[in-house]
DNA sequence: CTGAAAGCGCTTACAG
DNA sequence: CTGAAAGCGCTTACAG
């Protein structure tokens, strides 16, 4: 079963064994492969033996670069924690499995990994388009990414690219308007950017925030920074409920109310009427522990993000960047 | 800067063009471009300003054709929720960059997903190597994966690639072995595999479970099946605890045991007294949370996968398929 | 319907 | 140190 060339190193089984065994050419085997009318039944049968019998695995990147469209798309995140990316990844698989596409994902959520996207960012950067949440394509990004190859921003602007993002500014407003009323202390439990891969919305929801309290003649009493894991916010809550009982907090996402929630109730406290809080997001978890909140689209922003890159790799795009701006909403639970 | 031979058509600028302009050879634009020592300062200062001038961007796939390889490895996960898979992945990632290699993610957590794999199931499947976690590589992915590329499994056994799991029944047994001298009503909330995606670590350690308490002559009361959602958790919780004021529950994993420990705090119980829980996994919010649980060394068999892995790809792994079973033990909490 | 051949954009011995 | 050329494994007009 073909002789074995001298070496007995083992030779990847090509396109041409096929056509050989098969006593074809080896645009008869490329034919059959994908699926071209213009093939007998009887060769078509013929090829397809000769690739079992063979073993045979197309080699896809001959391919691509044969006709130069991989059909993939990838996708970075700056985490995954929670359900925020997999409700986003969700929209954006919606509308790129219609379309034909598939996929990858490249969460950047330490340096490590920075590292290593640094390294082999061409090929991971190669795809047919890029959607980037969050983390920040004209900064950290900016070197890595071609100007060539279909991108789309979401929870982001960019001056280079088309964006897709909830107005997190106007959504802490809301927060902010809705709280100025309270007649408790306002505390924010939030996250800062604290290193590049980071997402800013958590600083612009808290701007809005401040600025809506701040035209009411409010203030906020305290913001507590804490990193984006429950470990540190448990600790959080424990030290804020430990010298306050009665107070208003705006957690800038849902993630983050879950443990001041969580402590509220376990030291006792009345969450609703003592202890409001607001978190933001609507993630799943937000409904179910009856979270007021903000409500930002997710799946829908996945949509969008996909649909614009569609429309950038059809080449059907204007060539001025496109924006979309979504509104969030108040979403008023028991908290 | 160029002249666009005929067609206004975006052509992509090649290393040939690049060549043109600094005046040399493909070669040597080859050889600047891979870091060679063999090229004058002066003619890679040269090559160097005709990339910029140029905007050119190598194209990988090219160069992976030529060298037959991506430094890149593929890794399956059913979801991505919860701090598992991020532990896991930060394992795998450390051990492989430190061998040169990326690793890009692809995970399953639905059927569009796994439509869209089979779909272009070639290029995702045409790094050097794969690590695939819980999803069935004999069943479901047994006709996408390729025998010939390097492949290694986590949390599943297999008869064809090399293997690192934590024995699930074996954990399930320790906490069997706790609960039954406990005086109260046992429960178990988990989730039952209900499609091929899903993972079967939880009816392993639930059946190690049930056999320990079967040979200390004691049984399982009731058994609660739920989505790995917590939204489902808190809704089973709520059941659990509107009739059951005093009983031992084994979650088979941290993250079902977090809504089950909420609710009964919520509703006035003694979590560690009236009511005991005990998780799996000791996921970073067990610690925070203080549930008695299984610890499996997450992190570890990431890095144990990794370095399987990068055995196979470097052809230094026996033809034997290995397997590398680790110890789960248990962590006595407050819970 | 089918084969021979050119081409995709790189890398890498091989000479020089 | 550097250039010309072969080769990686496909696809796709072009003839027939």
């Amino acid at each position: 079963m073909g002789t074995v060339k001298g070496q007995n190193k083992k030779r990847r089984v090509t396109i041409k064994d096929v056509a050989l065994y098969a006593n074809v050419g080896v645009g008869t085997v490329s034919r059959v492969l994908n699926n071209s009318p213009h093939v007998t039944l009887e060769t078509k049968q013929k090829v397809l033996a000769a690739i079992r019998e063979l073993g045979y695995t197309p080699n896809p990147y001959a391919r691509y670069l044969s006709v130069g469209t991989s059909n993939l798309v990838t996708v970075i995140i700056p985490e995954m924690k929670g359900d925020f990316y997999q409700m986003l990844l969700s929209g954006i698989d919606e509308v790129l499995v219609k379309h034909g596409y598939s996929s990858i994902l490249y969460p950047l959520y330490n340096n490590r990994r920075y590292e290593a996207l640094k390294k082999s960012s061409e090929l991971l950067l190669s795809t047919d388009g890029i959607i980037v949440d969050a983390v920040s394509v004209d900064g950290v990004l900016k070197d890595l990414l071609n100007h060539n190859t279909p991108t789309v921003c979401v929870e982001q602007e960019s001056e280079m690219f088309d964006s897709v993002m909830v107005d997190n500014y106007y959504g802490g407003v809301i927060v902010g308007d809705y709280f100025a009323d309270l007649e408790m202390e306002i505390f924010v439990v939030t996250h800062r950017k604290s290193h590049e891969l980071e997402s800013t919305v958590f600083d612009e929801r808290l701007e809005g925030f401040q600025a809506s309290l701040e035209k009411k003649g409010r203030n906020i009493d305290k913001i507590y920074y804490v990193p984006l894991d429950w470990e540190s916010a448990f600790e959080v809550a424990r030290r804020i409920f430990s010298r306050h009982k009665r107070c208003a907090i705006f957690t800038t996402t849902d993630y983050l109310a879950v443990p001041i929630i969580e402590v509220a109730r376990t030291v006792g406290l009345n969450v609703g009427k003592d202890v409001r809080v607001c978190g933001f997001d609507d993630l799943p978890i937000a409904q179910v522990l009856g979270i007021t909140t903000i409500k930002q689209p997710i799946h829908e922003m996945g949509k969008i993000a996909a649909e614009m890159l569609i429309k950038r790799i059809k080449g059907k795009a204007k060539d001025k960047v496109a924006k979309v701006i979504l509104k969030p909403e108040l979403v008023i639970r028991e908290t």
